[in-house]
DNA sequence: GGTGATTGTGGGTAATTGTGGGTAAAACAA
DNA sequence: TTGTTTTACCCACAATTACCCACAATCACC
C-alpha cells in the first residue's frame, strides 16, 4: 500500500520526478512500467503501478455500455490512460493533455492512496483539502451508513 | 487491450497516422488489415484489428432481425464498415462518408478502448467530455449499483 | 557542524514520430 | 478509348520525445 504526501516540481517538458522511497518497489513490481490516468471524480491524476492498472482495467471492462454512467467512467479512465515509465532519474512524463486536465503549473502535490497514487496541482489541492475539512467539520451533513459505523 | 489519447491531424487526403505505439502490435495481429465503422452510440468512428471485427460481426449476426434497435445496429455498422490497411508510414485513409458522419476536420482525436479504438473530431470530443465529467461529478444524480460499489 | 551521499531539478543532443506534399498507378466516368 | 478523380507509395521537414550528463539542495552520518 502507497501512503505518504510529497510537493514535487514540475519542469517546462512536463516532467515529474516520483518520490525515491517508492521508487525501488515500482520498478521491482512492473519494471517501471505505470499507467496514468485521470480521476473523473476530481481534477487530478490517477498513478498505477502497471500490475494495478490491468486489475481496475478488469473491473472497467465488466460495467455495461448500456449504462449511461458506467460508459462514460470506463471510455474518460481507458482512454486517457497513459503508459509511462520511469526514466533513469525516476522520472516519468506526463502527457499535455492530462496536464491540462489536473491544470498542473510548476507545483504539484502526489499523495500515496493504497494501490495507487493521486497527483495534484499544488494549489489546487490546498483549496480542496480547506473546503473538504470545513464539510466534515460541519456536523449539519448525514454521514452515509458506512461512515457512521466506521472507527478510526 | 489498447488504451491512451492522442491527438492527431487530418490532412487534406483524410489520411490518419496511427500513433506509432500501437503500430506494432497492430501490424504482427493482423497483418494490419483494420476495420473502420460508424459507433453508433455517438457521432464518432471505431477501428478494429481484423480478427476483433470478425468477432463482432459474429455478435451482430445473432442480433434479431425483430427488434429494431437491434436492427438498427446490425445495419449500420456492418454497412459502413470499410477495411484499411496502414500505409508505409503508419496511416490509414479514412473514407469520406465516414468522415462526414463523424464530423472529423482538420484535428481528431483517437482513443484507445480495450478491443478498438475510437476516433473523434478533436473539438466534439472536448465538447462531450466535458459535458460527462461533468454528470460523472454531480454528487446530486444517484449512481448506479454498479459504480456504488466501485473501488478503483 | 562538517562531510559525503542521495535526491530533485534543469537542460543539451540525437533519434523517433507526425505531418505535408509530389508523383505514379489505379479506379471511375464520359 | 480518353480524361478526371481517387488512392497508394515515396521522400522530406519539423516537432516531440527519450536518453544522457551536470549541478544544487537536502538529508544522513560521523
Amino acid at each position: 500500500m502507497f501512503r505518504g504526501f510529497s510537493t514535487l516540481s514540475v519542469d517546462s517538458k512536463g516532467r515529474l520526478a516520483i518520490p525515491s522511497r517508492y521508487r525501488e518497489r515500482l520498478s521491482s513490481e512492473t519494471g517501471g512500467c505505470l499507467v496514468l490516468t485521470l480521476n473523473p471524480m476530481d481534477r487530478s491524476l490517477w498513478l498505477y503501478p502497471l500490475i494495478e492498472w490491468e486489475f481496475i482495467e478488469t473491473k472497467l471492462a465488466d460495467l455495461s455500455d448500456f449504462e449511461k454512467q458506467g460508459r462514460r467512467t470506463k471510455q474518460m479512465m481507458r482512454g486517457y490512460a497513459a503508459d509511462c515509465q520511469l526514466d533513469a532519474q525516476g522520472r516519468i512524463l506526463i502527457p499535455q493533455e492530462l496536464r491540462d486536465y489536473a491544470q498542473l503549473k510548476k507545483q504539484a502535490v502526489i499523495l500515496g492512496q493504497g494501490n495507487k497514487f493521486e497527483i495534484w496541482d499544488e494549489n489546487a489541492w490546498r483549496e480542496q483539502r480547506d473546503q473538504w475539512l470545513e464539510q466534515i467539520g460541519d456536523e449539519s451533513g448525514e454521514p452515509s451508513d458506512a461512515l457512521r459505523s466506521l472507527s478510526l
